[in-house]
DNA sequence: GATGCTTTAGAGTCT
DNA sequence: CTAAAGCATC
């Protein structure tokens, strides 16, 4: 058995490629993450390569979990075969057991596979404490990670406290992002300072020198600083350099488009060991494999930029044209999407004038035509949404609610699509928006577990000190922090010291001391109880539960159940990971995202924005929201990369379906609950070829243009069943009702109307209602909540 | 120091 | 409309 079966010529030639510099162009559903996986499998099954010696970037946490899976049963099959020289799956369930634990504890489990954030806090907990800054900063293996919250806190206290600016002026989010932005440019101070000259670029270098400042006095790491300070450490430090670079010999990177210049000098640091790319030859038993698609790049806002993709060939490969070079490899069959899908994305994205020259065979036939929907709100795009779900999956008996999904381009958005599914009692899950690990209840115990690890963290302190409640206020808080900031402490030590608590806390002292007690005593398990035990520990000892248990509201009893998860969660981790520390836990659950821990299993709906959902696939996608300004995003418009961006950004949405694609807008949409805005169709809709798209593709730029249909022919279509009552909505059609021009009918809102004008053909027409005392109105038969009358 | 009320600002995408 | 922040009162 060869990992090279099954793989088309071009897939073929990138998986066997041994040594030296790899480029492969993926478009979308070409079957990347497959050449991927064969390739790991390849090189350590067919080459011998030893698996610490590979690292492997993916783009999520999921991803990296689901290719060691795959991985797992690949080298496992093939051991099947050489071992017993039968297949995997005819071998008994206990050998076949046995052989893939000896593939995990053999090969999985050495292998680095993870995102770069995952990936490069893993090397920074063998080496930070290796890392001399330039401006005397440390930290040591035990630092906490900060997500986006802590970190806006900190910039916040630094901003209003220390610098006494104008959070008017300085918006603590907005100094934030300019930090970020700063380091994903791999940016110091300095160097911000001399990029943005004036006052207010000084002021704002000023707050990230001490914000920096501020995460090193907590022993602490912002997502940025995970990249940031290896690349600092690797190029200052030639000893730690030359191991890492001597250990990595192959690396791989997926989703290479979405790497930001941080990212891209960790690369060229372990490939190269430091030397310019253009300079290094000394290939040896050394690749690096990069796999991407500029068309499919979303990720500028945090820097990611894909001329570097666009640049590999000049970096690291031969240089030669796509016809003669040996370093690049095309994927341009598309196994996923029809012939009609894919011609939209094709079309869609000629578009956009930088691109790698690439085009999307299809592979598969055909298919149904697109439909675009023109709807009159929110509220009427979701019910329409839900309601085209609801016909398919009554059609398609092997259809499942798990095979849709609705893409939209912000959070918000969710919310009118979930009221409708609610209301038609249609199983959903929402991917993003709040994270699990965001929730209170479940920051405030891991900021218990971040104390106990890293005792700098105050950020961590101060979020527990008084949660649950110990009566330790405002005013004692204030007087231990000016003493720790005066004595040159971290804020823990004043508060672990018993004499200090009852000399500076007054009343509250006994609180603290409690407090002190309670760290203590959970300190001493820290070395032999596994996180799981430690998350139950601290929800118990703490009072937190307690305090959850004696609320006894509905939401009270939410949170307790979300920490029951949490307690899951670190079991799982345990099972994951066998000598699983918490400080490991800590990082893992830092680092998580909300998709990572989509399951598959369950038969839902699945709801996200088109960011979440790159990398997946699903049978049935509905693009929701294609309105100037939302989708592409008002940001945009002015700007015509950034323009490019949302196009790409569609692309990736339409490229998500396998069969069938729904997009919709709507002509009204309402902001902040309050006032309805009119909205125009999006230009992404004008850019599809007619031919493909079933319903009216409206002209940008102004109103929808719609065709009317000749009165006197196709005058008739079928009328679905009006708006349900109940959750439990009836399944079976409605006994179907011809709709045609003059027919009366009662509106729930409008009275009594007849039908002017019939709009559109097939199963998807639109009726012109006059009513008394107004305007036509135009409504969609199938969802307006009307009578036929007499 | 805690609690409850009123006001205000706010949502673009994510590790 | 919602979350956070500000303010008044116990």
């Amino acid at each position: 058995m060869s990992f090279l079966a099954g793989l088309n010529d071009a897939q073929r030639r990138a998986v066997d490629h041994h040594n030296g510099p790899m480029l492969v162009v993926a478009g979308a559903g070409s079957g990347k993450t497959r050449a991927l996986t064969h390739r790991i499998a390849h090189l350590i099954g067919h080459h011998g390569v030893d698996p610490a010696q590979l690292l492997a970037v993916t783009f999520t946490n999921k991803a990296a979990r689901e290719m060691k899976e795959r991985l797992e049963l690949l080298l496992a099959q093939k051991l099947a075969q050489s071992q017993f020289g039968q297949p995997l799956g005819t071998l008994s369930a206990q050998q076949q057991r046995q052989l893939r634990s000896r593939i995990y504890q053999e090969v999985i489990k050495e292998l680095w596979i993870g995102t770069f954030h995952a990936l490069f806090a893993r090397l920074l907990r063998f080496d930070i404490d290796k890392y001399r800054d330039p401006d005397g900063l440390t930290w040591t293996r035990q630092f906490s990670i900060y997500d986006e919250s802590d970190a806006q806190t900190l910039v916040k206290e630094i901003v209003t406290q220390e610098l006494g600016l104008d959070p008017k002026r300085f918006e603590p989010k907005k100094v934030r992002w300019a930090i970020s932005n700063a380091k994903n440019q791999g940016w110091l101070p300095e160097q911000l300072e001399q990029e943005q000259p004036g006052q207010r670029g000084k002021q704002v270098a000023d707050a990230y020198r001490r914000y920096r400042r501020a995460l090193a006095a907590n022993n602490a790491l912002d997502f940025d600083d995970l990249l940031l300070l290896p690349v600092q450490l690797l190029q200052s430090n030639e000893q730690v350099r030359r191991y890492w670079h001597g250990r990595f010999r192959h690396v791989l990177v997926d989703e290479y488009q979405d790497t930001n210049r941080t990212q891209y000098d960790l690369i060229k640091l372990l490939v190269t060991g430091g030397a310019e790319p253009e300079q290094f030859d000394d290939w040896g038993d050394r690749s690096v494999f990069v796999v991407g698609d500029a068309d499919q790049s979303i990720y500028s806002f945090r820097a990611a930029d894909f001329t570097i993709l666009m640049g590999f060939q000049d970096d690291f490969g031969d240089r030669a044209s796509d016809e003669a070079t040996r370093t690049m490899v095309k994927l341009e069959e598309n196994y996923r999407s029809t012939a009609t899908i894919l011609g939209a994305a094709n079309a869609l994205i000629a578009h956009n004038t930088e691109r790698i020259d690439k085009v999307l065979r299809a592979t598969r036939g055909e298919g149904e035509p697109i439909t675009v929907t023109r709807c009159d709100d929110e509220i009427a795009e979701a019910e329409a949404v839900v309601h085209c779900l609801r016909m398919l999956e009554a059609a398609n008996p092997e259809l499942r609610w798990g095979g849709m999904a609705v893409l939209y381009r912000t959070n918000a958005q969710s919310r009118a699509m979930e009221e409708s599914l609610v209301r038609w009692g249609i199983p959903y899950i929402v991917v993003g928006g709040l994270r699990f690990y965001d929730r209170r209840e479940i920051k405030d115990v891991l900021a218990y577990l971040r104390l106990l690890v890293n005792p700098a963290d105050t950020v961590s302190l101060l979020r527990v000190l008084n949660v649950p409640r110990r009566g330790i206020g405002k005013t004692t808080v204030q007087r231990l922090t000016d003493a720790a900031a005066q004595l040159g402490l971290p804020l823990w030590e004043v508060v672990n010291d018993a004499e200090a608590v009852r000399s500076l806390a007054g009343r509250s002292a006994k609180g603290l001391l409690q407090f002190a007690e309670l760290i203590a005593d959970l300190g001493r398990r820290i070395q032999d109880a596994p996180p799981s035990e430690l998350v139950q520990r601290v929800m118990e000892q703490s009072g937190y539960l307690a305090e959850l248990i004696t609320e006894g509201t509905d939401e009270a009893e939410e949170r307790r159940r979300n920490l029951q998860e949490l307690v899951n969660a670190a079991l799982q981790y345990q099972e994951e990971n066998e000598e699983g520390s918490l400080e490991g836990f800590l990082a893992s659950a830092a680092l998580a995202s909300d998709a990572d821990s989509k399951d598959t299993e369950q038969d839902r709906v699945t709801l996200m924005t088109l960011h979440a959902s790159k990398g997946l696939e699903f049978p049935v996608v509905c693009l929701v929201g294609l309105e100037q300004g939302l989708f592409p995003s008002y940001r945009s418009l002015e700007d015509p990369a950034a323009l490019e961006e949302e196009r790409r950004l569609c692309y990736v949405g339409i490229t998500r379906a396998k069969e069938r694609l729904f997009l919709s807008h709507a002509s009204e949409r309402r902001l902040w609950g309050g006032m309805r805005e009119p909205a125009v169709p999006s230009v992404f809709l004008s850019e599809l070829p007619p031919e493909l798209v079933q319903g009216d593709i409206p002209r940008s730029g102004g109103a929808s243009l719609r065709r009317e249909q000749r009165l006197d022919r196709l005058t008739r279509v079928d009328r679905e069943e009006s708006l349900p009552v109940a959750a439990n909505a009836v399944r079976r059609r409605a006994p179907s009702k011809l709709w045609a021009v003059g027919d009366r009918l009662h509106h729930a809102n409008f009275g009594d109307g007849h039908i002017t004008h019939l709009f559109g053909s097939g199963e998807k027409i639109s009726i012109a209602v006059k009513f008394e005392g107004m305007g036509p109105k135009i409504l969609d038969p199938r969802l307006a909540p009307i009578e036929p009358l007499p």
